[in-house]
RNA sequence: CGGAGUGUAGCUCAGCCUGGUAGAGCACUGUGUUCGGGACGCAGGGGCCGGAGGUUCGAAUCCUCUCACUCCGACCA
């Protein structure tokens, strides 16, 4: 994309309604405009931050077998009068009526229409087990709604459902979806601590929150540095195997994590001293098996082996695909800007041209933008260096390409790495298989 | 939902107390000089001062109502 052409408007200065790091950057980086209280529009900028996490959650849910679908954002009253959660939700719920005076509301969460869809099609414990998902816009009309998209009203969520014969085979799908956590964030560039969650008046042990560590989050929490040192990605676990997979989940939770709420301080005592982590966290993920509740209060039986109804265990499963946007910054940061982690980036490199106007410059430049026209922000505006530098660091391309007469005369570029600092010099083949070595 | 605030130009704000018909910086347009970390000069454009009602000869300014947004608290993916 060509700056100059573009709808990406960077704020020099911060405004006013924006009180923590990554509502300010989004408002400044050009990422979001707000529409009303806790609510966003997403400029083209954001809406690819939006899409990438979007996409790699996606990829890990398919690897786990998990099949995408898409529910719609308006529901019927009926569904949660059904489940008996239509009065019990409360006022964060949005309400509406349609034209024929029928209650109808925006979705803050999908567990009766999809436990309703599922007894329409699926009749024997043969189907089992099956897991869904999709990733939609939700509302929950928060009575305060603040710090941008971390805590808006209309949120973007991917969240999954989970249905399976029996308590043992749910927890083979709770184990799934745990390891495929794990990787999401990992490739989302972001170490993201899986916590044991209240799991309320259900009990179990089988309820986690992930918490992305930053300075700001609203919880505080106790962990074992050995859940930041391991490699989810090249865990070598057979998803189709029981043994396998409690294998793995028995090693992950015997690292000690918890929230300030649940901290134990006689088990932090075991932990050796030196991976002892404090700190604080921002949640973007909880996955929570919860049994019969809705099948039983819906009465979606399906047959069982023995030919008797039987009533699937279900669990869910949200990722927090907006908040990620403003966790990751939040975790990602410097005085001059977001640093995004390279696969989440709207772009993976900035094209700064010094010398807008300069035959060579502007050679070197076309050239490099040619190469990936999606990939790539050529800023192309005819601004002072200066200027140029700041909103590359402001929008935080994980490089900035520096195309100026002093190096343009050899054919070389200046390549700048946004996290670290440093500088280096390239041909342009060189620069670029640099900068999209992560892509085809 | 309790408490506290704020609405004046695209952004950050001044003006309000003590009424006299709207300002600054940045941004924007034109132009010239500049040009490797947010340049400078000159000339411009842009605001029914959130909305409604009231007081007054006259209201951004005083009064009433209303809407929106923000912050603190309790609550939360």
């Amino acid at each position: 994309m060509r700056l100059s052409r573009s709808f990406l408007p960077t704020l020099k200065e911060n405004p006013t309604e924006a009180q923590i790091t990554s509502h300010r950057l989004m408002l400044r980086a050009g990422l979001i405009r707000q529409t009303a209280a806790g609510i966003y529009a997403w400029l083209p900028a954001g809406l690819r931050v939006l899409r990438n996490i979007a996409n790699i959650v996606r990829h890990e849910q398919d690897a786990i077998g998990a099949q995408e679908m898409l529910m719609p954002t308006i529901q019927s009253a009926d569904l949660w009068k059904r489940s008996g959660r239509y009065d019990a939700y409360g006022p964060e719920m949005l309400r509406i009526r349609d034209r024929h005076e029928r209650d109808m509301l925006f979705g803050p969460t999908n567990e009766e229409m999809i436990t309703d869809l599922f007894g329409q099609v699926v009749k024997s414990y043969k189907e089992l087990p099956q897991v869904l998902y999709h990733i939609q816009w939700k509302f929950r009309d928060e009575v305060r709604p603040r710090f941008g998209v971390m805590r808006g009203r209309e949120f973007y969520m991917k969240d999954a459902y989970s249905f399976d014969t029996d308590y043992a085979s749910a927890v083979d799908t709770y184990r799934r979806m745990m390891l495929a956590y794990l990787r999401t964030f990992q490739r989302l560039g972001v170490r993201a601590i899986p916590m044991l969650a209240d799991t309320g008046p259900i009990g179990g042990e089988l309820s986690h929150e992930f918490l992305i560590l930053a300075p700001t989050g609203e919880s505080g929490v106790f962990f074992d540095s050995a859940l930041e040192e391991q490699d989810w990605l090249a865990e070598d676990v057979d998803i189709t195997d029981r043994q396998s997979l409690e294998k793995f989940f028995t090693r992950m939770t015997s690292f000690y994590a918890a929230t300030d709420e649940k901290h134990d301080e006689a088990a932090w005592a075991q932990v050796p001293a030196g991976r002892r982590r404090e700190g604080r966290g921002i949640e973007v993920g909880h996955i929570f098996h919860f049994g019969r509740k809705y099948t039983e209060s819906m009465d979606i039986a399906i047959s069982g082996p023995d030919g008797a109804p039987l009533y699937p265990e279900m669990g869910s499963y949200g990722i927090g695909v907006s908040r990620l946007v403003a966790a990751i910054i939040e975790a990602s940061h410097d005085e001059n800007g977001i640093i995004w982690p390279e696969s989440v980036a709207p772009f993976k490199a900035a094209i700064i041209n010094l010398k807008s106007g300069d035959a060579v410059c502007d050679g070197i430049c076309e050239k490099l933008y040619a190469a990936a026209p999606d990939l790539l922000l050529y800023d192309d505006r005819s601004e002072r260096a200066g200027a140029k530098f700041a909103d590359a660091d402001l929008m935080g391309h994980p490089w900035q390409l520096i195309v100026g007469p002093r190096g343009a005369k050899e054919g070389k570029v200046e390549i700048k790495n946004r996290r670290t600092g440093e500088r280096t010099e390239d041909t342009v083949e060189g620069a670029l298989a640099l900068v999209l070595k992560n892509h085809g």
